[in-house]
DNA sequence: AAATGAACCTGTTTGC
DNA sequence: TGCAAACAGGTTCATT
């Protein structure tokens, strides 16, 4: 389901409603999501009591006392709902987080891709999950000239270098749609032949969509809500995702959708190069 | 080394 | 209407 602005959005939400809440009791009601869960998670969990909720890249982390680090990847269709106690149960809900003051904090995934570890707060970074991402794409040190040394010795088509955790983080099959037709690159391009002027393009627009996606409160395809059950409101803005057919806002022609890598793709063939 | 395809799952949409 | 195939926001693994 989700990309940074996605995860982004959750964050905020889940960090209004859930900072400074002591957990009580954690009901785990599967062994698994795509890995087993943690280890004594629901033992590890209990009684700590929730600091900030941050992210990196599209892993949500909770920050919780005595050092403890909860990190939460949503997969394609994990959602986190902050709901009462005496809220119904949903459908896939697999992991119910019970806080002090009747407030409980529920996953719920139903292809179950999402994923979830705990950690020592002082070394998280070294865990493999971490240790190779690469810049946040919002952050300080994701410009062209970072971009354009990334590419240069990549034969891949620039969209699936787009795509790669370690070149940048966060960004998914949508955005990177939707930058590289900001920026007039054609998807295919190998990534090696741009030149420094369209990885300076290419960076900007990356930056520009996923901001403007975060103050629309993200993306909702099928999947995605807010913590609060909000949808996100940019796909009303997507000038090329999903549009297949429809005309480029640009210069008119059709929109086409070609697979690439096993995703599908969506550019317009007369305005990206 | 790096690219492709399959795998992990379920739900929804599309096509015959 | 019914059924099967295609497809979906992500990541990792095995195979070229």
């Amino acid at each position: 389901m989700p990309e940074l602005p996605e995860v982004e959005v959750v964050r905020t939400g889940l960090d209004s409603l859930i900072r400074n809440q002591r957990i009580r009791e954690v009901q785990l009601h599967r062994p698994a999501l795509r890995y087993p869960l943690p280890d004594g998670m629901a033992e590890r969990l209990q009684g700590r009591t929730v600091e900030a909720v941050e992210r990196r890249g599209k892993y949500l982390l909770f920050r919780l006392d005595a050092d403890v680090l909860l990190a939460w990847h949503l997969g394609m269709t994990g959602q986190f709902h902050v709901l009462p106690a005496a809220s119904p149960a949903g459908r896939h809900e697999h992991v119910v987080i019970v806080f002090d003051e009747g407030l409980t904090l529920r996953y719920r995934d139903a292809r179950r891709f999402g994923y979830a570890g705990l950690f020592d707060a002082r070394d998280w970074q070294q865990h493999p999950w971490f240790a190779g991402l690469g810049p946040e794409p919002l952050g300080g040190d994701f410009d062209g000239a970072y971009l354009l040394g990334r590419c240069r010795s990549r034969a891949a088509p620039v969209k699936q270098v787009l795509m790669d955790a370690s070149v940048v983080v966060g960004v998914g099959n949508i955005y990177a749609c939707e930058a590289l037709f900001r920026a007039g690159i054609d998807p295919f391009r190998p990534a090696r032949r741009l030149k420094a002027a369209q990885a300076a393009s290419l960076a900007a627009a990356v930056r520009a969509v996923l901001t403007e996606a975060i103050a629309a409160g993200g993306s909702t395809i099928s999947d995605f809500v807010r913590a609060d059950g909000r949808p996100g409101y940019f796909r009303h803005a997507f000038r090329v995702y999903q549009r297949q057919g429809q005309p480029c806002v640009r210069c008119g022609a059709a929109v086409c959708r070609r697979m690439q890598a096993g995703r599908s793709t969506f550019y317009c063939r007369g305005c990206q190069h």
